[in-house]
DNA sequence: AATTTTGCTTACTTACTAGTAAGTAGATAG
DNA sequence: CTATCTACTTACTAGTAAGTAAGCAAAATT
């Protein structure tokens, strides 16, 4: 992919998580890496194919999170790896893409509410299966079914960095002490 | 307050909370209330002082919440009756305004986000006060701090109705009963 | 009864949106 | 060395955005 292209994609990425992806423009785009609007349609004839690009890769960056800690690591590590994604966030002041993109989700372009869905659902039974085995192997010991626990986890994670936005304090923190807590 | 005016916040708040702020135009809540553009103009000059108007809107309806429920009802049905917003909005497609405007709080007008902090401080100290309430009358058992469990509920709660609408599955079902478990 | 105010409409402006068509400089391939 | 391809730019279109100015009919006020 050439280098253009992937720059595109960052900026898009970093203007749908502040903005919303009605909130930006391909000029945004274009002043911030200075060139012509018609460059960014050339890589993306459509914005729905640029929104769809941003969302594939987050996809693809997260089937490498999980292959990468698939080895050696127990489910308590890689539950930990997994919050760590969502303090790099809020450090770089940013929601979460599926904070971004699913409160508008059906005024989405059909493809990108595909991509979307796939997407939680990756995420969903990754959480599911990890609970799952922490819980076999006694590392953890929270009450109620494991598909409840993981969107209980995945929401509070979700909606933290955007509260972290409204209220400036740390909900994140106050998040991730309960989740250590009821795990 | 004239009909035509409650009208146009009632519609503005459901664009709002399907598409998000910059997903609607005047020109959509015309067309839904067969008036012209400059109709709209003339109640609320600036689309931020719509914006203002819904998100204020929100806040009477919660303070009315709050007093309504404040009189003989224990934590336990306090909360039940807060979660029921959370389901009704489900039935509705709804996310919350939280949700809705949350993400993109950066690039709202000052004068929202203003309204949008005050909001969601209400609403924090609200559901922190309730389960001061629970846990010193031994209604509510939870593990760790009060404050953490508050943010931790609100949170989990918010991001369902956004989930929800990504994954057609029944994600808030699953966070109310995990609520209850560990509440 | 005359005047002002309310709640609009008509008609418009300026700025921005996504998207396209045609052209071009430099790299690559035959 | 010529032809094609890549990665753009220039120049444009049609549509939509928020917002304004002027007018007007009906209701309320004096």
């Amino acid at each position: 992919m050439s280098d253009t292209k992937s720059k595109i994609i960052n900026v898009a990425e970093e203007l749908i998580r502040t903005r919303g992806y009605n909130g930006f423009s391909y000029r945004d785009i274009a002043a911030v890496l200075s060139i012509k609007n018609a460059a960014i349609h050339y890589h993306f004839p459509s914005k729905a194919d640029l929104g769809v690009a941003v969302i594939q890769r987050t996809r693809e960056n997260f089937s490498q999170f999980v292959s990468q800690s698939d080895r050696n690591m127990d489910a308590s590590a890689k539950l930990k790896k997994f919050i760590d994604i969502y303090s790099e966030s809020q450090q770089k002041n940013l929601v979460c893409f599926m904070g971004a993109l699913g409160p508008t989700f059906g005024s989405l372009p059909k493809e990108m509410q595909q991509e979307l869905s796939s997407a939680s659902q990756e995420i969903r039974s990754w959480m599911t299966s990890i609970l799952a085995e922490g819980k076999q192997r006694n590392q953890f010991t929270f009450q109620g079914a494991i598909v409840d626990q993981a969107d209980s986890i995945i929401s509070s994670l979700l909606a933290s960095l955007i509260l972290n936005k409204v209220t400036s304090e740390d909900i994140l923190g106050n998040v991730i002490r309960q989740i250590d807590k009821t795990i």
